[in-house]
RNA sequence: GCGGGCGUGGCGGAAUUGGUAAACGCGCCAGAUUUAGGAUCUGGUACCUCACGGUUUGGGGGUUCGAGUCCCUCCGCCCGCACCA
């Protein structure tokens, strides 16, 4: 066949037929074979893929097709992450149906993807919005349910006025709504929780398993989320009320100079301790304000520390003096207990507070240089509060103990009283997974006034999201006005009751995704285990940053708690994880508003697929930030070009050798060609292996190309078999990353059998062992002169060589040789002195 | 403040983990081919110098025969968390 001019266009849409047709990559569940699953985070159908898009998934493309060539049973998926609030907002800006919007736009972006030429199993295709996928995470909600691990709850929540719903925690930043960058209210709101703070130690431990496959940061990401401290819990009584106020510490060594109490404006004893106050009036506006100040203002640096005095005291339980109970603008309820015992001579928030309320200052820690003189500090001198280690001071008992001893002896002293334990406290709050929107999968419970909360009986699942729904102007949630959908039959006692309207968080769908791919059209049961154990954990998961904690942390909680439902074995989902970098434009973020934005129809249009994905994989290694060039594509595309037409000039002398498989080079020309052949195979499995170092498999490529316009003209006529078998080295190794033009040229060298079929080469360690090498002379440390030397030449004959070349004699000249050092085959440095 | 990471030509980036710094590509320069080209091929391209040679991986110091790589220190940048009790 003859290849005539290289047009991406046509080779492109011929092999990816052909690949369909073959279905070369369908895969099966088959324990007599190593598997290895590949998966990168699916997308949301927001109606066009864009360049992270293409990053993301041609960097999965080349790790499933190398595994695949490496004689893997290579798992490689592609879904929808279909449910979400831009379906929504699109639904009621066009006046559809969410629905319609969004099976559009995945059908428009997985012809996209198509045309990129993945390698996915497009029968497991799965969209997280057909109730055949979600009627599962209803009955997985049941379980959690059944087992506690799911519970209700009326407390103050995130709230985005703009979202029209409550967010999680993970989805509030610096104060912001993730999607919207809407300032986030607090709302006290009924809600669905899901207790991942069960799971806060684990979460924490299992982390250490993921090191070295996981990237530092986003473990330590996820470490600092976490948030686990060590300390104590601490009850005070409070002075003339029945009630006690537990306080969250880590320092109980400093219990003796805890000389008030700060609790926080939404701390659920802060009524009572003012019901009574005569300046009630004043205290509540002074709660109200700070209840009502944004969390940026909040939670500010640079935030005056003030409060208010409740008129009621507490008891110390170790001095037992009356200390003041304050309400404090800097203290957060949603860390420890909402309460803190302020000890100012030794915490510096405590100290500005009491500085400025004229609050007393008890030191109880001295400063070892103290100690040690015998003297003792005295809070009057601090201008700043000691948080430094040291002994204990005005502590009675403890008195000079070490004040790191003393916190364990503290807390054991109070623990025979009951007023106090060793305490561990996380950061990590329950997972609020209910949200007030209509696009999302119903949570499968009905309220009856007689009955309670009663869980939808497993047999009535899916609870259907109704078809008919007319989206509301408003934004606001259809579904509570629905009557057919909210009004039902208590399961129970079969008296009428209401439905719940609110549906789960998105990321409900998104953390167990990854297991339905291993059997996606169970009918009879969400995961199938002889699928899910073969095919489970993902081995690499490849995804962007931006969900080192939201979607990575509720996925680990998810196999733990189906674990713990016996659905699951393994407890952490994805063995290693690679987070790419972004893609810039002109140093910054491609954005609409920016104008930066880089089509990626449009550039398979005018470049082509490969051309694309090579690009894209060549320009930067893969966990670095790339910066777009129009130039740098033109250059891919030139390269292909250059290698088509090597071929092409070539094709009448090439003959089908299997890559690597010429053995017998006569001239130097084809043993140069042997050597750079078999070196490249050996540099791009070692750089693949390696953190999938692409770039740097794609330019040793480009070198074994760049060899082979040097001997084509000579090789074409002396040993025709030597080029045969270099370039089809060059187009298996290039295959995973320009996998049609590769196709195309590999059936051009008179191949039948395609490509995809075939195994990773494989190099000769003997092929890289040559008979001479290049040896580097250096005069103390300077490079002086370079020799040929026979492979292996024995020392002193090597050396001999070195100080007989004439510009290192001149550098040795008038003076002694103190040493010589000799790598063999690499370099010879003479000290002298 | 705490934590993670980074700093190499005009640009994107290499460097077999302590052994020729700048591979590969972009850009640029020159030559060839061509009616012509923004196509293609060949060569050149860190900096200073006519040259011999010298200098260079953010700055300074150290270890070593030898440091982009290891250690100390300072500077700068990026990212995450942050009144966390």
């Amino acid at each position: 066949m003859a290849l005539g001019k290289y047009s991406p266009e046509d080779i492109e849409k011929k092999w990816q037929a052909i690949w369909k047709e073959s279905g070369c990559f369908q895969v099966e569940t088959d324990p007599s074979k190593p598997k290895y699953y590949v998966l990168e985070m699916f997308p949301y159908p927001s109606g066009k893929i864009h360049m992270g898009h293409v990053r993301n998934y041609s960097i999965g493309d080349v790790v499933a097709r190398f595994k695949t060539m490496q004689g893997f049973n290579v798992l490689h998926p592609m879904g929808w992450d279909a449910f979400g609030l831009p379906a929504e907002n699109a639904a009621i800006k066009h006046e559809t149906h969410p629905a319609t919007w969004t099976y559009q736009n995945i059908s428009e972006m997985r012809e996209q993807l198509q045309r990129l030429g993945y390698s996915y199993d497009w029968r497991r295709e799965l969209a997280t919005c057909r109730p055949e996928y979600y009627k599962w995470e209803q009955m997985f909600f049941l379980k959690f349910l059944e087992k506690g691990l799911a519970y209700r709850k009326d407390s103050p929540q995130n709230w985005c006025p703009t979202c029209n719903t409550v967010l999680a925690n993970e989805q509030v930043e610096e104060g912001l709504c993730w999607r919207c960058d809407s300032e986030v209210e607090q709302k006290d709101m009924e809600q669905w929780f899901l207790r991942i703070t069960d799971y806060a130690d684990e979460l924490l431990k299992d982390l250490e398993t993921l090191e070295g496959g996981w990237p530092e940061r986003v473990l330590t990401m996820q470490r600092n989320w976490i948030g686990k401290s060590y300390g104590a819990e601490l009850t005070f009584q409070v002075k003339d009320m029945s009630e006690t106020i537990d306080v969250f510490t880590t320092r109980p060594d400093t219990l003796y100079g805890a000389t008030f109490m700060s609790v926080a404006a939404e701390h659920p004893m802060v009524e009572k301790l003012i019901a009574d106050a005569p300046n009630r009036a004043e205290i509540e506006a002074f709660v109200t304000n700070i209840r009502n100040m944004d969390r940026i203002k909040r939670g500010a640096d640079d935030l005056e520390k003030e409060g208010v005095f409740t008129g009621k005291y507490c008891v110390n339980p170790v001095t037992g003096k009356d200390i003041p109970i304050y309400v404090a603008n800097f203290v957060l309820m949603g860390y420890g207990t909402g309460a803190v015992m302020a000890v100012p001579a030794h915490d510096q928030r405590d100290f500005e507070f009491a500085t400025k309320y004229g609050l007393p200052k008890q030191a109880v820690i001295n400063p070892p240089e103290l100690q040690e003189k015998g003297e003792k500090l005295d809070a009057a001198t601090l201008t700043e509060a000691y948080s430094a280690p040291g002994f204990l001071i005005h502590s009675g008992d403890f008195d000079g103990m070490p004040n790191e001893d003393a916190k364990k002896a503290v807390v054991e002293h109070l623990d025979k009283s009951g007023k106090g334990k060793m305490a561990v406290n996380y950061r990590l709050r329950d997972w609020n997974v209910s949200r007030q929107r209509f696009w999302g999968a119903p949570i499968p419970v009905i309220y009856c006034d007689d009955c309670g909360v009663v869980p939808v009986p497993e047999k009535d699942l899916p609870v259907l999201l109704p078809e008919n729904a007319q989206v509301r102007k408003d934004g606001k949630s259809p579904l509570p006005a629905m009557e057919e959908f909210v009004n039902c039959a208590c399961p129970k006692c079969g008296k009428p009751a209401r439905r719940e309207t609110d549906t789960f968080d998105t990321f409900f769908e998104s953390s167990w995704y990854y297991m339905r791919y291993c059997d996606p059209r169970n009918e009879s049961e969400p995961l199938g285990a002889e699928h899910l154990n073969y095919w489970m954990n993902v081995d690499q998961y490849i995804g962007g940053i931006e969900h080192a904690i939201l979607h990575l942390l509720y996925s680990r909680f998810f196999t733990k708690a189906l674990r713990d439902c016996g659905y699951v074995t393994n407890s952490e989902p994805f063995a290693n994880l690679l987070t790419q970098g972004m893609v810039l434009k002109d140093g910054g973020k491609m954005s609409k508003s920016k104008g930066n934005v880089v089509d990626p129809n449009a550039m398979i249009n005018q470049y082509g697929a490969d051309a694309t994905r090579l690009f894209i994989l060549f320009a930067s290694p893969p966990v670095k930030e790339l910066e777009w060039s129009d130039q740098g594509i033109d250059g891919a595309y030139r390269f292909l070009s250059r290698l088509w037409r090597l071929v092409e000039e070539l094709e009448d002398v090439l003959t089908p050798m299997t890559p690597a498989s010429h053995g017998a080079p006569a001239s130097d020309a084809a043993k140069s060609l042997r050597f750079k052949e078999h070196d490249t195979i050996r540099r791009a499995t070692r750089d693949i292996e390696n953190e999938f170092q692409f770039n740097t498999v794609i330019a040793a490529i480009m070198e074994l190309v760049n060899e082979l316009y040097q001997v084509k003209d000579e090789l074409r006529e002396t040993d025709p078999a030597a080029l045969s078998s270099a370039i089809a080295t060059a187009v298996t190794l290039l295959s995973p990353v320009a996998p049609h033009i590769c196709e195309e040229l590999w059936a051009a060298l008179g191949h039948t059998a395609n490509l995809t079929a075939q195994p990773w080469p494989t190099y000769d360690e003997k092929a890289l062992v040559l008979d001479q090498v290049t040896m580097v002379v250096q005069v103390n440390g300077k490079v002086r002169g370079k020799f040929e030397a026979p492979n292996n030449a024995p020392k002193d004959e090597v050396e001999k060589l070195a100080m007989n070349l004439e510009n290192v004699q001149k550098f040795m000249e008038g003076a002694t040789v103190r040493k010589v050092i000799v790598i063999p085959n690499k370099l010879v440095n003479i000290v002298v002195g």
